[in-house]
DNA sequence: CTATAAAAACTTGTATACAAGTTTGGTGTG
DNA sequence: CACACCAAACTTGTATACAAGTTTTTATAG
């Protein structure tokens, strides 16, 4: 009576997609289904099921016969990704304003005021972690999972960007903090327009940094 | 020198997925992946591969070791496509009115004048089609191919209630012309909030019908 | 030393064999 | 006839072998 419903090709994934929105295996680089399979002990075949969701994310390439590769960055890509979190993240924050949820509006202030806290000592990692929960947290009150997973999907693509610019541009923790505060309020306030527009501006801020990111890193982009 | 980046896959995903949505393949049914290899004459690793495409599109459900089945429609599931739809057909129609680009808008009057002979001479299938061709001229404009992808792969989801309502309910064809009108009307207009208004009725059509078919149906839902 | 060609090593795509769990059908017993 | 139990047939998950094309390396000729 065992219900196991976990495969051999999730742990892999779950691996690979982290490393990729990490920069720790870099765009570009060449990945290897028989050198994966041995690192993880396991056979090909799971490989390559992890490998084929991979690049439905768009987030790896295959070369027929040729070889496995991070994709790299494009700005095509990344502004099309910005688009369609925008899209998502805006619609959701349109029906948390008109129905202000108690609970949800709760959990946000509890996290913006984590945030506070991790800004203050430095916690970059953390605070990227709260950013993420008080997205999520607007998007589980609609309880549209699939809505939230291709979020989180395409914040892939954004998470490469900004993580790649940590090292030069540093988090600004401000910026988001009152980014955050502002959507908030317009949630508070029952203002949909107002909750849609600071929700705009603040899924836009990417934009903000890309040229510049990738002038200095002209390598990772194709 | 052959790059033949076609995979034995993609036809057996392909018809599958127009199978599933057309509801040739009833919500439900069992799939075999030993009979569908056999019957495209390929073996069951390739057909693993679209039937795991298809699971993640939420079509297709796999319970572990012992059978494969069409996923049965839900209220919830529907819902949710729809305001995954919604989102970004908005965000798109936004963009197209700010613009107001002469080539997309002279091809939707073009599908427009189409679609009026169609539904005159009661072309089901071909005004089926060039509603979809309405919507991709659109979303061809933004050159954001993900998010025309995101598009047709939630559309399923509505399709097979659409498909499911057509023998019963009928097409009607001028609720959609009209509203296909206000929505090109709006865009000529430069009005991205009536563009707005006029996208988001004409997106949410199917739940109108959606209480009305689950009742004539209730196997098909889970 | 350079260039070219052949061969060896890798690569992914596919077929197939096996493992392990589930479902189904039948058989025997009460 | 009803019910329990066992066996056979199916199911998906995984490992592995092979096919076919690409890349890299090596050796040989100039």
């Amino acid at each position: 009576m065992k219900k196991d419903q976990t495969t051999s090709s999730q742990p892999i994934f779950n691996y690979l997609h982290e490393q990729i929105i990490s920069m720790q295996i870099q765009p570009g680089q060449k990945l290897s289904e028989n050198s994966l399979a041995k690192q993880f002990n396991i056979s090909r075949t799971p490989v390559r099921e992890a490998i084929a969701r991979l690049v439905q994310l768009g987030l790896v390439e295959v070369k027929i016969k040729s070889g496995t590769f991070v994709s790299k960055l494009s700005v095509k890509n990344i502004t099309e990704a910005q688009f369609i979190r925008q899209a998502l993240e805006v619609a959701i924050v349109q029906r948390v304003a008109k129905a202000q949820p108690t609970n949800t509006i709760e959990k946000c202030e509890q996290i913006i005021a984590l945030q506070a806290q991790a800004a203050g000592q430095n916690h970059v990692l953390e605070f990227q972690y709260l950013d993420d929960q008080f997205h999520q947290s607007l998007a589980s009150f609609t309880q549209f999972d699939r809505a939230g997973q291709i979020i989180q999907f395409e914040k892939a693509h954004l998470d490469r960007v900004r993580n790649l610019g940590l090292k030069e541009i540093g988090n600004q923790y401000d910026r988001v903090l009152n980014q955050h505060n502002a959507i908030l309020s317009a949630i508070k306030n029952k203002n949909a327009d107002l909750a849609t527009q600071a929700m705009t501006q603040h899924t836009q801020e990417i934009l903000l940094i890309l040229n510049d990111i990738q002038k200095n890193h002209l390598d990772f982009f194709e």
